[in-house]
DNA sequence: CGGTGTTTAATCTCAT
DNA sequence: ATGAGATTAAACACCG
C-alpha cells in the first residue's frame, strides 16, 4: 500500500536470478559473448532496480560467473583492447530454467572435472593452495559429493563417442574467421574477439574450451544474419541444429516465452509483479535499440494482462503457448543427442497441471520481500537462433571452472 | 589503484 | 525440517 506513486518499478528486484540475467545478457550480444562491463550495461539499461547498490549486485554477479559452470570465460584477443575476457554459455548447459522460474534452476550446471591429474595447476599463478583469505581450515566437508553416478561417463578426449553428432572440426575455425559485420545493430567493438588459440602447448584444454564456446558463439553469429523467426525446432536430426533452427534456451526470448508460462504454471507467482514487469523496460531507449531491446515488452502486457485474466477468470489457458512464438520445452533441450548436460528431469513437469488459480486481485504492492513472478514473452522473436553444436571431443576443460567439459547437473 | 576473477562462508529462500 | 540453489559480503590474486 505504500503509495503506488513512486515505486512503480524501480524498486522492485527483478524476479530473475543473476544466472538468468547474465544468461539473458550474453544470449542477447551478438556474439554471445560479452566482457563483464557489457553484462552490466545489459542489466542496467534494462532493469531500472539495478542501476543502484551496484557495488553490491556487481559483485554477486561477478560471483556468479566465476562460481557458475554455466559460463565460460573466454579471454580477450592480446590486441583487443579492454579489459576482462569475455563470458559466454558453456555450450552444453542446456536450459536450467525448465521449472519455469528464473530464479531458481532445478539443478546447478556443472561440469564434470576429468579426473585429470595434472593440469589443475589451475591458476598455478602465484599461491592458490594458500586460498585467499585466512580460513583456516584444511579439509572442509564441501558437499561437492562427487556422486556421478548418473553421470554420462563417456569422456574421452579422443573421439567422439557414437552418439553425438557430427562435431564439426571446423568449429574452431570458427575461430579465427571474423564474424561477418553485418548484423542489424551494434558491431560495438567486440566484433572480433577470437582468442586466436592455444599458444601454450599446456593450455590446449582451456583453448579447446573456449573454442568451443567461441564455435558456438560464432555459430549463432552466422545464424543471426539470415534470422528465422520461428525456426523448426525439429532438433532432432543434426540437419536441424546445424542450419539454424535451434534457439539456446538461454535466449532471451526463450527465457521470457516460458517465463510466461512458468508463471502460470507454477502458479505461485503474484501477477501483480508479473504485470509490474511488463513495465519494466525502459520506454524511450527501446525505440532505437532495435533488436538489442526487449522485444516482448511492449506486446506483453496485451498478452500477459490476457493470459492473467483469463487465468483469474478460471479460464484454462492452453497449455501450449505455443501462440507467443515460443514452442517451449521443445528448444529447451536437445533431449536427444547424447548429451551431457541435463539428463535428469528433477520435476516432472511436462504435464503441467491446471493451472493454479492466479491470485484474482493483484494489487501491485505486494511482493515486498519477494519479488517472483515476472514475464515477458517475446512476440516477434528476433534474436538469433544458436546452433546447437556438439563440441568435438577435443574441446573440453574450461581452466577455471570444472576440468574437463563434461556437464552435468551436480548432484541428481 | 581499480576492474576482474576466485573463493569461502553466512544467510535467505524455495522446493521437497 | 532439510537440502540445494541464490544472494551477499569480503578477502585476495592478477592484469592493465
Amino acid at each position: 500500500m505504500p503509495r503506488p506513486g513512486k515505486s512503480s518499478y524501480s524498486d522492485q528486484k527483478p524476479p530473475y536470478s543473476y544466472i538468468s540475467l547474465t544468461a539473458m545478457a550474453i544470449q542477447h550480444s551478438a556474439e554471445k559473448m560479452l566482457p563483464l562491463s557489457d553484462i552490466y550495461k545489459f542489466i542496467m539499461e534494462r532493469f531500472p532496480y539495478y542501476r543502484e547498490h551496484t557495488q553490491r549486485w556487481q559483485n554477486s554477479l561477478r560471483h556468479n560467473l566465476s562460481f557458475n559452470d554455466c559460463f565460460i570465460k573466454i579471454p580477450r584477443r592480446p590486441d583487443q583492447p579492454g579489459k576482462g575476457s569475455f563470458w559466454a554459455l558453456h555450450p552444453d548447459c542446456g536450459d536450467m530454467f525448465e521449472n519455469g522460474s528464473f530464479l531458481r534452476r532445478r539443478k546447478r550446471f556443472k561440469v564434470l572435472r576429468a579426473d585429470h591429474t595434472h593440469l589443475h595447476a589451475g591458476n598455478a599463478k602465484g599461491s592458490p593452495g594458500a586460498g585467499p583469505g585466512g580460513h583456516l581450515h584444511p579439509h572442509h566437508p564441501h558437499p561437492a559429493h562427487h556422486h556421478h553416478h548418473h553421470a554420462a561417463a563417456h569422456h574421452h578426449h579422443h573421439h567422439p563417442p557414437p552418439q553425438p553428432p557430427p562435431p564439426p572440426p571446423h568449429v574452431v575455425h570458427y575461430f579465427h574467421q571474423q564474424p561477418p559485420p553485418h548484423l542489424p545493430s551494434q558491431p560495438p567493438q567486440p566484433p572480433a574477439q577470437q582468442p586466436q588459440q592455444p599458444a601454450h602447448p599446456g593450455k590446449m584444454q582451456e583453448a579447446a574450451a573456449v573454442a568451443a564456446a567461441a564455435a558456438v558463439a560464432a555459430a549463432a553469429v552466422g545464424s543471426v544474419g539470415r534470422l528465422s523467426q520461428l525456426p523448426p525446432y525439429g532438433l532432432g536430426p543434426a540437419a536441424a541444429a546445424s542450419t539454424s533452427g535451434f534457439k539456446h534456451p538461454f535466449a532471451i526470448e526463450n527465457i521470457i516465452g516460458r517465463d510466461y508460462k512458468g508463471v502460470l504454471q507454477a502458479g505461485g507467482l503474484p501477477l501483480a509483479s508479473v504485470m509490474h514487469h511488463l513495465g519494466y523496460p525502459v520506454p524511450g531507449q527501446l525505440g532505437n535499440v532495435v533488436g538489442s531491446v526487449w522485444p516482448h515488452v511492449g506486446v506483453v502486457d496485451s498478452v500477459a494482462a490476457a493470459a492473467a485474466a483469463a487465468a483469474a477468470a478460471g479460464v484454462p489457458v492452453s497449455p501450449d503457448y505455443g501462440a507467443f512464438g515460443v514452442p517451449v520445452k521443445a528448444l529447451c533441450h536437445s533431449a536427444s543427442q547424447g548429451l551431457p548436460a541435463v539428463p535428469v528431469p528433477i520435476k516432472p513437469t511436462p504435464a503441467l497441471p491446471p493451472v493454479a488459480a492466479l491470485p484474482p486481485a493483484l494489487p501491485v504492492p505486494a511482493a515486498a520481500q519477494q519479488p517472483p513472478a515476472s514475464s515477458a514473452l517475446c512476440p516477434t522473436a528476433s534474436a538469433s537462433p544458436v546452433a546447437s553444436l556438439r563440441e568435438p571431443s577435443a574441446v573440453s576443460a574450461a581452466d577455471s571452472k570444472g576440468g574437463s567439459l563434461h556437464s552435468v547437473l551436480v548432484h541428481s
